[in-house]
DNA sequence: TTGTGTTTTATTGCCTCC
DNA sequence: GGAGGCAATAAAACACAA
């Protein structure tokens, strides 16, 4: 266990009061009296007793020795136990007071690293959000143009009076995909797009969802659409564009990842959201 | 000078590893 | 079971506005 008995203590707090100049703080020189009790009383009885009831006081370590030890740190934040007893040596400290300070200097890290990381992730999120919100704007504007265009296509269709056959532009022999739902709607829908993706993933860019209804009459259109809830899409596109961000943005590297994004949940951010 | 917030040093309790 | 790490916390030291 790491129980330190007071003359432990003591000899930490002496460590860090070394007589020197460097230790005393230039508007406050009122230890050198206390410290040189300390000094003369270290192994007396009396003196330990007298020190338990007292307060003993606490003292930050010099600037060249906190320089030191940042310099450590930069290049091993974790001391092995020979260079930890090497170090306490060169300071004038005691290991333990090495020990503790690296234990301080790691908290300090951390913390620091998840304000970086909570900053580069809001960051991030807000760009994401932005994003979403634009191909939010441009679905219902898209959704808008459709409803005219249904509109005014069964308008036409009405007008007409000779009633021809409907045909579908597309047949099954052109690589279509025609599944039981869309069937029963008299829709088929257009895999070309996908495939064209997995075989060459340059022309994603370029890739689109095409449907293509084989029978055109603006009712099974509006039917289609409702199937595929423009949500559903929505939610698609913006679980494409996270793992797109994940890939290509490097925010989570290895090192210094807080796996914020784990596989089995993904980051909802809600608690950052009720606040605003 | 003093009240208050922040930083730094140190302790405690728990956990893991050997 | 001891050593060492970490999280939480205490307390001293420090900074700074009023």
């Amino acid at each position: 266990m790491k129980r330190f008995c007071s003359s432990d203590s003591m000899a930490a707090l002496i460590s860090v009061c070394p007589p020197t100049e460097e230790n005393v703080p230039k508007s406050k020189q009122m230890y050198s009296k206390e410290f040189q009790a300390l000094l003369d009383g270290i192994d007396d009885e009396d003196y330990r007793e007298e020190a338990s009831q007292t307060t003993v006081k606490k003292r930050r370590l010099s600037f060249n020795q906190v320089k030191a030890l940042e310099k450590n740190f930069e290049t091993e934040n974790k001391l092995e136990p020979e260079r930890k007893s090497q170090l306490a040596e060169e300071l004038g400290l005691q290991p333990r007071q090495v020990a503790i300070w690296f234990q301080n200097r790691r908290a300090r890290w951390k913390t620091k690293q998840l304000e970086k990381d909570f900053a580069l992730l809001k960051a991030n999120f807000d760009a994401l959000k932005h994003d979403y919100n634009n191909l939010e704007q441009e679905n219902r504007a898209l959704n808008t143009q459709l409803k005219d265009l249904t509109a005014k296509l069964g308008k036409d269709n009405a007008d007409s009076s000779h009633s021809v056959k409907e045909e579908s532009p597309i047949s099954e022999t052109e690589n279509n995909v025609t599944t039981e739902e869309s069937t029963k709607h008299g829709l088929c829908y257009n895999v070309n797009a996908h495939e064209q993706q997995l075989v060459s993933p340059a022309s994603s860019s370029s890739c689109a969802l095409h449907f293509t209804p084989t029978s055109t009459s603006p009712q099974s259109v509006m039917e289609w659409f409702q199937l595929t809830d423009s949500r559903t899409v929505m939610s698609s596109v913006y679980q494409t564009q996270l793992v797109k961000l994940e890939e290509q943005s490097n925010l989570f590297s290895a090192e210094e990842s807080c796996n914020f994004f784990s596989v089995d949940q993904a980051p909802t951010l809600q608690w950052y959201f009720t606040g605003q």
